[in-house]
DNA sequence: CAATAAAATAGCGTATAGGAAATATTTCCC
DNA sequence: GGGAAATATTTCCTATACGCTATTTTATTG
């Protein structure tokens, strides 16, 4: 494995290709197979980490038997992959691999009367969240005409400054920074600034 | 672990809700139980959907005996649950709306010998993120065996310190306070602090 | 290529999962 | 509460997963 030194810094794009099927015939086998020689182990070794026979470790990479639950749970355990790995899609090692950096100050500004949006990640196709880095404008939840709602959940987490978070079952919050809050986002909620000057917050919402 | 210093003051409350839901003797049993009861099927009923006998369903409902695999496929084929979610932590479906706020410093530490993880949100049950606030002691890409891969994708922004984010695909890149990256997490993935202290960063998985 | 070692597979006995039917339990009328 | 229907559990038998040991296959080295 190379271990070169560090370039120095800079932006680099790569927009996302899109692939993914889905519909696994789930070949419980071949995976644990792929898994096991991955970790460079010898159906001698991975016997005794997990507790299984080598015979029996064979039998289920083959798929000559259907192991039991409990023989699941042993081999996720010894082999520390955690179960619903197990079951997920099929290791797409290959080039999907892809990545954005964005440098300080250098996202995509996107502001409204109430945030100063930041995107912190340009199109990268099909991503699972959206990062932005916000400028919290607001001084009083009454800057907002109504609740913000919408499907996913979200996460931030306060950079600078001092705010309170509005959510619509719950009493409003103070936050300072170093403090982080997740939540649906399902439920209304809206970001008040309580210093003088805008907080700073960095903000991830899920589909 | 809590290298933080102790946190400004607060006006309103909300505590993280902390409690343990951890290391789950994985009750699968009781799980299904849950999951049929909820889809208001009688054993018959369920039986018929998924091809195993009522006897058999009973049985590891009760916990007498542990599914084969193929058992626990047309299981899930047959009430239409996906298998990860039979294995992930309680319920608590957080689509109800809720919001967990972890004050600075306050996270669940979780230390390795490259990286001092701090999670940010406890007992996510089923959400999309999983956020960290890590400290990375690593020093050289050597401390890692390995490239670390794994399922799904990360944000994340460097929040003191300097580092270099070695990939597989690409040469390393140096990144300084502010800065942030976007990642298919299955392509291996390391960090690197290139400071005399340990650099910090917040890190966050999408499944 | 042999010869040998290492690893993976196959055979067989025992333990246990899975199905059909009997039994027990709960639910719901009257 | 007493019965009847619905639902769940237990029993018993067959099918099959699992471990031990023997055998075959694959890798290594002279």
């Amino acid at each position: 494995m190379s271990t070169e030194q560090p370039d120095m810094p800079e932006l680099k794009i790569e927009s996302g290709s899109g692939q993914q099927t889905n519909v696994q015939p789930l070949q419980l086998g071949k995976r644990l197979r792929e898994i096991r020689k991955s970790l460079n182990l010898t159906l001698e070794e991975a016997s005794q980490k997990t507790g299984l026979a080598r015979s029996t470790l064979s039998k289920i990479e083959n798929e000559q038997i259907s192991p039991t639950f409990t023989a699941v749970q042993k081999l996720a355990h010894g082999l520390q992959i955690d179960i619903p790995q197990l079951f997920a899609k099929p290791r797409t090692t290959m080039a999907s691999g892809r990545r954005v950096l964005t440098k300080s100050g250098q996202g995509t500004p996107h502001p409204t009367s109430t945030y100063e949006h930041e995107l912190l990640s340009t199109d990268l196709a099909r991503k699972k969240m959206v990062p932005f880095k916000t400028r919290v404008r607001a001084r009083s939840f009454d800057d907002f005409g109504d609740w913000v709602r919408h499907e996913g959940e979200e996460f931030l987490l306060v950079l600078e400054g001092e705010l309170a978070l509005y959510t619509e079952f719950y009493e409003p919050v103070a936050m300072v920074a170093g403090d982080s809050v997740y939540y649906d986002a399902n439920m209304g909620h809206a970001l008040v600034s309580l210093s003088e000057t805008d907080a700073l917050v960095l903000w991830i919402v899920a589909r």
